[in-house]
DNA sequence: CGACCGATCCTC
DNA sequence: AGGATCGGTCGT
């Protein structure tokens, strides 16, 4: 049984909440059907202060706009010219930050996550969901959901029956650049997860 | 306006 | 190890 998380939830300290995101369940709903994941790695971005964060220096663009709104809603944006990554918008009112989901063990929907990955041939089911990127294919999360009500019932984050894990810490993957911020154990995911997109050194 | 580059992934 | 591919960002 799954219950929709309020809002509360993620008007709160973006590291509680993006360590509390782990083993969440993600949803999806399409026309073509409904998919589920259990969200297994996360990592934070907290401006103004942090220099990985798009909202650096409250740098308020078109692009990172959302993350200066209302909290709970979802922050989708385009990285390398061809893929996106998806984050929950988290944190006290005003203070821009956001969570970015990296993986997701896939639950439900498994057949039309392949069909959105558009994968030719076989695929092991841990290389469909364990990258922000692979996520956002998998999901059909795309510039037009930018921005969307992670309360409303198109793309939503839930609890459920949570299996008992823990929780590892990292640096940030790819964030080398950001000086005094690359380092900061702002990356939260279940210790032993097969679905983590990197092998973590904690 | 031009140059540079990225919260990535896939293929060679 | 390198390429894809384009909008954000910043310097001229």
């Amino acid at each position: 049984m799954l219950t929709k998380l309020p809002r509360s939830f993620y008007e709160r300290d973006p590291l509680i909440v993006s360590r509390e995101l782990l083993g969440k369940f993600l949803v999806r709903r399409t026309e073509e059907g409904e998919i589920v994941g259990r969200i297994v790695e996360t990592e934070a971005y907290i401006g103004p202060h942090d220099k990985a964060s798009h909202t650096y220096k409250n740098r308020k663009t078109k692009r990172t706009a959302v993350q200066f709104g209302e909290r709970g809603h979802a922050y989708i944006f385009r990285i390398y010219g061809i893929y996106h990554c998806f984050c929950a918008v988290v944190g006290p009112k005003y203070v821009p930050a956001a969570t970015l989901i990296r993986a997701v063990e896939p639950v439900q929907g498994i057949e039309l996550m392949r069909k959105n990955r558009q994968l030719r041939g076989e695929t092991p089911i841990t290389e469909l969901t364990n990258g922000p990127s692979k996520v956002c294919r998998a999901f059909a999360l795309t510039d037009e959901l930018n921005g969307i009500d992670l309360c409303g019932d198109e793309l939503f984050i839930c609890s459920g029956e949570e299996e008992k894990f823990e929780v590892g810490t990292s640096k940030r993957i790819g964030v080398d650049y950001a000086e005094e911020y690359k380092d900061v154990p702002w990356r939260f995911f279940i210790r032993g997860n097969k679905f983590v997109s990197k092998k973590p050194r904690e």
